[in-house]
Order: structure tokens, then sequence, then C-alpha cells
DNA sequence: AGGACACTTACGTGGCGTCAACGTGC
DNA sequence: CGCACGTTGACGCCACGTAAGTGTCC
């Protein structure tokens, strides 16, 4: 209308249409380069030219930026070939509620350590260090509570108590599952070959894990069976903040797993399976 | 009493010293290069070797890294000249509680989009970016509470309505103000020199945020001379999740601004405004 | 003498910020 | 012609993980 430049429609530089969105042209540059917008015009001489269609794009970007996803989720998300948009905002919820929880226990944690460990100018370090760890061991207690079914607890609890173990030792498993959880997700969303060494090496590890708190009990191992055989079982050994990709992503790696080794271990031998 | 190398003290190979402690390695190595906690001996050949003593500052370390604190932090914290640790925790603890706000209104905002923007497999994105929006503007205008004054914030919203300023408007200010606040905090952090020209451009940045919502107005104008006049006065213009580092810094800065642009701007101030 | 350790060097991660050196547009 | 704008390229941040290639200890 403003007589400006309107002979096909709105184009905006750089600046113009990052201002509209909140943006940096920094950003907008970026975005480029991971060919997560592209501006959908050019000059001749490379500069990019944004259009009034290319709004809505970078306003969704910025809309689940704020929800929390990374770029690379927000490009499956964007591509509608990923998960739907409602499954993964459920399972974003739960994890920012999860990370909620562990804020929340950390907060208590310095309240608690304030009030007993820190007196004026002098601390008291190793009170302090006990009430980390006291919360730290209970914040993964609770993560235990996540990861293992009842029965497998009650075992594990059992155990806990006729080995003496120590917070410190229960601190370090939950640890570990974090830790073995976090590879997973990094090679799932990697495109990592479950079948690839890589992959069975995690999966050695996982078993190695779940195997250490049986204790050889057959009635778990049963179980541990049934958990590579049927992707469904893991609904009874895990609950959740497991998000789909670490899950469906384990359990073929561990069906592999399981295949590849079967001889050894069980009577199923199935037949050899080439994957992408 | 094991007989096995105690001629002296016990001395501890880097992975032995590390499970101790529950950390890697590698971290050791890192903390070695940052100078943050130095082997007490080595090897002729440059092998670390950890000592008994030593163990007690890296368990401090892994405590405060729990805590939230960045290494850089930490160092100083340990180092017995930054401030007390009693300061620090209970700033930890208000910055912690504000991410938690934040995270609480994002969950929440997914909570809403959830239900109300997305439908099977297709999305709503004006409602879905609307839900974000506005909660977004919220929790910003939690900020500005803190931020501003009774009386600043009494000016400020009936400016608001006066000018029909928009959810998205504020929000923008909001995102202003934490995006200046992050800068001058690492500029602080970083012992940048607050009479230095890179502290004087965010002490410009500063004003102009402020004068922005003053408009002009003489009263609040006179408290933001107060401001840079008397240090302790900031306590009448902010309140919380602003910490010291922040406000002490921004404070000799200002001061120093004033002082070198006193002539031009008294008390008087000509409307001069060569803004967008 | 072999295997488990150690060492240093250097790149990868995420999401841009921030120069630097240079070309364009109004 | 000036100057605000644009471009690409590269490094910085944080706290390490993860090799790669090589030396040392038991």
């Amino acid at each position: 209308m403003k007589s400006h430049s309107d002979r096909q429609q709105a184009l905006y530089q750089p600046h113009q249409f990052a201002r509209k969105a909140g943006v940096t042209v920094r950003t907008l540059h970026f975005y480029d380069h991971l060919g997560l917008l592209k501006p959908s015009d050019h000059t001749g001489s490379g500069f990019r030219l944004y259009s009034e269609a290319d709004l809505p794009r970078l306003q969704q970007i910025v809309t689940l930026k704020f929800i929390g996803f990374s770029l690379r989720e927000i490009r499956r998300l964007l591509s509608s070939k990923g998960p739907s948009l409602a499954a993964a905002l459920k399972l974003q919820r739960m994890t920012l509620a999860e990370k909620r929880r562990q804020l929340d226990s950390v907060i208590e944690a310095i309240a608690k350590a304030e009030t007993v460990a820190v007196s004026g100018n002098t601390t008291n370090w190793e009170a302090f260090r006990k009430i980390i760890q006291e919360i730290q061991a209970q914040s993964q207690g609770h993560w235990l509570k996540d990861y293992y079914s009842e029965e497998a607890r009650k075992l594990l609890s059992a155990r806990a108590k006729a080995e003496n173990w120590t917070a410190e030792h229960q601190a370090k498993v939950g640890q570990e599952w974090q830790d073995l959880i976090q590879r997973v997700r990094r090679a799932a969303s990697r495109g990592v070959d479950p079948g690839g060494s890589a992959a069975q090496a995690l999966s050695e590890r996982w078993l190695k894990l779940m195997t250490a708190f049986t204790g050889g009990n057959p009635a778990i191992e049963e179980g541990l069976e049934k958990l590579y055989a049927d992707p469904n079982a893991r609904r009874t050994v895990f609950r959740m903040p497991l998000d789909e990709i670490v899950s469906v992503f384990i359990a073929k790696a561990l069906r592999i797993y399981g295949e590849t080794h079967a001889g050894s271990r069980s009577k199923a031998g199935a037949p050899e399976e080439e994957k992408k």
C-alpha cells in the first residue's frame, strides 16, 4: 500500500524479516545454513529475500523452540514425516516435568544446605556433601522407580538390604542408567544402525545393567528374554520417561543382539535379517 | 595394611581417583587443564598422582556442580576471594526457582496447546502460536514485576493501555531485558572494565530500555538520576533475581556513564529522539 | 611381553554471538 | 559518494566425550 516496492508481493530484507519474528539476522543465516528455513528468493548478488509466506514457518520454529525442542527435532516435526506433533508434545511435556522434579530436588538441597552446612563464612563441607548426596540418591531412587517394574524393584531393594548397598552405590547405578539412556538417545536420533557395532555395544551395556540387579535370578532373567523377544513387553519392565525413540531403538538393538548371540543362551534361533 | 605401596601415603592413579568421586578420567584431565584441580604429584614420566588430600577438593567441585554452578563460578567460590558461599547459594537457589517458574509456564503452555491447537494429525498453528505467546508474555510480565518498582509498573501499565501495546510487544521488552542482563552478567564475570567502551555501550542500552518505558516522565527520570548516583538506590528500582554481580557492575558502569555524559542531560531533557 | 593403564592433541556437541574482511543498495 | 546494510568464514562459548596415535606400568 505504501507504494514502496510492492510490484509483486512484499519482500523483506533480512533485518526487517528478523524483527517481525523477534530473532536476529544471524539466526536467519543459521537456519538457512541448516536448511531449516530457506528464503523464498535471492537477488542476483546473493542477498536473501524473505516473503510473507516465509513468516509462518519461522513463527513455527520460534514457537517450537520456546517449547524446548532442539532445532533437529523441529526440523523433523516440520518435515511432516517425523512423529506427529501431538505425540511429540506429550513427550516433551513429560520430559520437562521430569526436569522440573530434578530442579525441585536441587532447590530443596540448596535450602537444606544453607541452613545446615553454611554458617557465616565457614562451610561444613562434609555435611554439605552428605546433604547433596542424599537428595541425589533420593531423586535417582525416583529414576529407579521409573525404570524398573514393581516386582523388579522389590527384588532390588531386597538385594540392596541384603548386600548392604550404600546411598552412594545406588546413586552410581542411577547415574549409569541416565548415562546409558542418553547415549542410546543420541545414537537413535543420529540414525545409527541398531545392528552396528556401536549399537551392539550399547545393547551389551544395557543387558549388563539389567542383569547386574537381577543377580542371575531366573524369574527376572525370563522377563529379560521376553524383553527383547517382544517389543511390547518393555511396558512390563519400563515405565515412563523412556521415550519412544529410545525404547524402540534399544528394543531393535536388543533383538538383534539376542539373535546374534542366540546359540549360547536361548532356544530361539531366528533367521538373520538385513536392515537398511 | 595391605603392604602394597604405603611407604608414604596413598597415591592414586587417575582412574582410581576418578572412581572415588564418580567422575571420569577425562574430567580430571580437564580440571587439571583449567587449573581447577591439580594433582599433588607426578611421576617422572608425566603421570598424574592424586593423594588423599586431593579428594575433598574434587568432592567440593562435584557437589557445587550438582548445585548447578559453572566451573568458572566454582573456581571463584573455592579460591576464597570470591563472594561467600552463603550468598552464592542463596543466589543460585533464586535463579533455579526462576528457572522452575519458567519451566512451569512452558509445561502449562504445552498442556493448553495439546488440548486446544492439536487435534489428531492436523495442527492449528495460529492458535498454537497465540497460546505460547500469551504464556510467554505472562511469564515475562513476571519479569517486569521483578525489574520495575511498584510505582514504575503502574505508569508502565497505564502507558501500555493508552498506547495499546500488544502481548507481542511486551514480550519483546521482556526479551530485551533478559538479553541485556545476560550480556551484563557475562561482561561482569569476565572482569570487563566498567568504564570501557563495551560496558559503556551496555550502559547506553540499559538507559534506553529504562527511558523507553518512562516515556520521558520526569518523576521516573528523577528516579533514574538517583539510580546511578546512589548505588543503594537500585533497590528501589529492581527487585530480585538481579544478582549482585550484575547490579554492582551495571551500577558502576552507569555511574561512569552518567559522569562522562553529565553536561548534556542534567534535569531538563530536550525531546531528542532518534528512535524507530 | 602383553594388556591395562597413561599421556597429549584435536575435533564434535548446540545455537547462535561476535568479529573480520569485503561486496551492495538506496 | 557515503553509509547502512548485506554476504561468507571463522572462532568463541561450556563441559567434557570420543577417537587417534603413542608412551609407561605391572
